[in-house]
DNA sequence: TTAAACTTATTAATTAATTCACAAATATTG
DNA sequence: CAATATTTGTGAATTAATTAATAAGTTTAA
């Protein structure tokens, strides 16, 4: 069974939805409640909820935490995923503390820049940074996912990601390149965010 | 007319596409030729393209800096749009100096903080930062757009920003929030992003 | 100048995503 | 314990988005 595009891009929303009401003490939650409460329909939540599974129990709802703990396994909380990080600038160093706050769905285990040995005297920077060009010497093994905060560059540094075996990229930068064949992205573009904001609010506003 | 919401998520990656074709020289630019660029079918961008009028010529193709000006105009950069940021932390910071670099579709003109003093006095914060109880008295006029960047009573400040009159939230936080009657928000959520990421690489895998 | 080769714009067809409607199961109340 | 009120899960229907097919306009080359 495959998961649409659309579901699967839900989902987080859901969790972090969960997780609030589990910290807030909730146990046990409706479908129109929680559809309130991230607005989305609750005929669209239940559907997303069934193609995991029978998660709910009819005339009752559904148990927080037991969604959560199938979220979390589904999500890759429990995956470890080992991840890199190039390009340790404001940005890259914001994403490297952030790391540390949250549950996230693993670990940056590394970093690579093209001035490493300035990164790594930085007291925020929690993980060694290597010169960018030793990318294929330093990067560890299994890494499956890189987060990409560089200015420029970028079609190198993919291509060669693709090479040593990078599957997906959480894109940051706002430089265009081609995503080699078998690789994932996403992007992560506040200023196209703010563009298409920008936009509904005004034609809004008319 | 009414331009679909999938549509209005690809303006901005059309503008970026063609501002990096621009900067290398090309002056025109054929649908199939964007296509294989932007990972988009090249019928999906020309349907695209004429939800904005006739912006190409049969036999020919599409001028690449009419296409700009067009965007520009469709998505902000000449709304000057006046924005907020609200928490000036790590990554706050890291937004305000991202916003001088590029062209956005507006600026941010203030920021709210709980440490305002602390804040201004950092080089790199490059507009002035009040107190978040000052928000009622210090928000700029005409401000419709905030950008969201604090860590917890994410509802308290939405609810204020509401009653200001702001339209739009651009969201980085990953607190849940309910969105006031007649808000729209964009959340920028590079979590949720590695979420699904590893979830779509790993069911790559197997 | 004319015909062949292109390329957009748009109608029609298809595919994807959402929502409806209701059966099946559980909880609650008298 | 029976009857009523809830709430999930899922086929069927609808709506939204994408893609195909092609007509209409441009360019190029002989």
């Amino acid at each position: 069974m495959t998961i649409s595009k659309a579901t699967l891009k839900r989902y987080p929303v859901y969790l972090k939805a969960l997780r609030k009401l589990s910290l807030e003490g909730k146990t046990k939650v409706m479908s129109s409640e929680l559809a309130e409460y991230v607005g989305i329909k609750s005929t669209t939540i239940r559907r997303d909820f069934s193609l995991l599974g029978q998660l709910g129990k009819q005339g009752y709802g559904y148990d927080i935490e037991t969604l959560i703990d199938i979220f979390r396994k589904e999500l890759g909380d429990n995956y470890e995923e080992k991840m890199v990080l190039i390009g340790v600038g404001r940005l890259g160093t914001a994403i490297l503390n952030y790391n540390n706050w949250n549950q996230v769905a693993g670990e940056i285990v590394c970093a690579f820049d093209i001035q490493p040995e300035k990164r790594n005297s930085e007291p925020k920077v929690n993980v060694p940074v290597y010169h960018i060009s030793q990318m294929a010497e330093k990067m560890p093994k299994n890494v499956q996912i890189a987060i990409l905060c560089i200015p420029s560059g970028t079609q190198e540094v993919v291509d060669e990601l693709h090479r040593l075996g990078v599957k997906g990229i959480v894109n940051f930068t706002r430089e265009y390149f081609v995503l080699p064949e078998g690789m994932i992205k996403r992007d992560v573009d506040f200023v196209a965010a703010i563009q298409e904001l920008v936009f509904e609010v005004n034609s809004m506003n008319q």
